[in-house]
RNA sequence: GGGGGUGUGCCCGAGUGGCUAAAGGGGACGGGCUGUAAACCCGUUGGCUACGCCUACCCAGGUUCGAAUCCUGGCGCCCCCA
């Protein structure tokens, strides 16, 4: 059995912040399973690796011997905000919120150990409370107290309007906590609040107060903004592994070690040395970016298919060659062919202005060749079977239709 | 309820009667360099088989030879007073 200190120092790594951490050291210290707790809404069923941060955390604690309670919080999704002021809160169907789940729970399955995992929905004890239950709850909480979180604060002073049922939100999530008897829970940095909520009411309910664990956020393939897919900076966990690998060698060398810690499964003590050899310049950054690409793709799909995935990207950017697996477009044929036009059909430009900007800046190449600038029409022979490319990474082949 | 302001291209933001498909920046895309990274340099950035045509400055009308720019009405957002 590993001792606390062990434990310990697997989940500090890459976290943003533990309170009270010696609560945590204490309950490590009694030597059983702890209860760690995930709240998720069913809102959002593409999951990418910013979802996946949490998940991964979760799984180090199960291989530490510990359980996951994983909550569904499909109660207050279906409120969701009616007032609609929350647009990252919109009230779902029953269907919906059943589908989402579903989705979210078979790609939480590519991270968390099922064996270990507990499923909860929230609606199983919220739905059961009734006004005078609800009403003992939210005298367990001050007005005062819930206006200490940032957005309500920020909010009540510009004068956004606040329903009253958002201020119930915390609670609901507090009481979360309470109902599965939660010895820690997880959460992005900007939950801390509610985490200290949960904390709060078990206390006051007379039970041990669970610990509180956040994690940052992580940022997206552009190093910048945080992952997520209105950005279009991020990694679907269920890209394709050629995409997958593609995306995950364009991220800024700065966060690689971020991105170790938070999205593979490699241990700890391994991280810190590449970490030491990355800043020393012993480890060249380009291999330390591959390993990290495979390993990450190796969890959402197969090693094998990492090795596939990093051969194929050899072959187009570092060979520069064509690679294999090229979608065929069926074009009627024409002679002579219009480029712009058939750039637009087979998806490499979004219209023909924006394809005659691709030839005349010269980022178009028909089976790797460059087209000269001012070339829109062409004989139907020089397309026929051919690769046309646009820029490094896009490419079409064209057939014609029988 | 009263007063003032504002609404421009993917985003921010100039422009206040013609030379404006609309300055500048960001982003994005393409080229160069490279480790498909970052940084840096260059180019492009409404649509269209395109030296031209069409549609554009919140929406609908109007004044003018001519409007993003002026007028009327509507809608949205913001601020101040009550």
């Amino acid at each position: 059995m590993t001792t606390p200190a062990e434990q310990m120092h697997v989940i500090r790594s890459g976290i943003a912040d533990l309170v009270p951490e010696a609560d945590l050291i204490a309950k490590l210290k009694r030597g059983r399973p702890l209860r760690v707790k995930l709240g998720v809404d069913p809102t959002a069923p593409d999951l990418h690796l910013g979802h996946a941060v949490p998940l991964r955390k979760l799984r180090q604690f199960q291989d530490l011997g510990h359980t996951v309670v994983l909550i569904i919080g499909d109660f207050t999704a279906f409120i969701g905000d009616p007032s609609g002021r929350n647009t990252t809160r919109p009230a779902l169907s029953r269907e919906q919120i059943d589908a989402n789940a579903e989705t979210y729970i078979a790609q939480a399955f590519k991270v968390l150990d099922p064996s270990r995992t507990e499923m909860r929905r929230n609606s199983e004890w919220l739905a059961a409370l009734d006004f005078e239950a609800l009403l003992r709850l939210t005298s367990q909480f001050t007005v005062a107290r819930i206006m200490e979180r940032d957005d309500f604060q920020k909010r009540y002073r510009d004068g956004i309007g606040i329903s009253l049922h958002e201020l119930l939100y915390p609670m609901a999530q507090a009481y979360d906590s309470v109902a599965v008897e939660a010895d820690i829970e997880l959460g992005g940095t900007d939950q801390l609040f509610n985490l200290l909520a949960g904390r709060e009411l078990m206390e006051k309910m007379g039970m041990e107060p669970q610990a509180c664990l956040t994690l940052p956020l992580l940022e997206g393939t552009d190093g910048v903004q945080k992952m997520s897919k209105s950005y279009g900076n991020y990694v679907g966990l269920t890209d394709v592994p050629s995409e997958m690998f593609g995306k995950l060698m364009s991220i800024p060398d700065e966060i690689m070690i971020k991105y170790y810690r938070l999205c593979t499964a490699l241990s700890v003590d391994e991280i810190d040395a590449l970490e030491v050899d990355l800043n020393s310049g012993a480890a060249h950054p380009n291999l330390l970016k591959r390993r990290l690409a495979r390993e990450i793709v190796g969890l959402y799909h197969t090693t094998s298919d990492a090795l596939d995935a990093e051969a194929a990207f050899d072959r187009v950017f570092k060979d520069n060659q064509i690679p294999e697996n090229i979608e065929t477009f069926p074009v009627a044929k024409t002679d002579p062919v219009h480029l712009p036009a058939l750039l637009k059909s087979t998806g490499l430009a979004s219209g023909t202005g924006e394809a005659r900007r691709l030839i005349d800046g010269g980022g178009l190449r028909i089976d790797g060749n460059p087209v000269a600038p001012g070339t829109y029409d062409v004989a139907w022979d020089v397309v026929a079977d051919r690769v046309l490319q646009v820029g490094k990474r896009r490419f079409a082949r064209v057939r014609e239709v029988e």
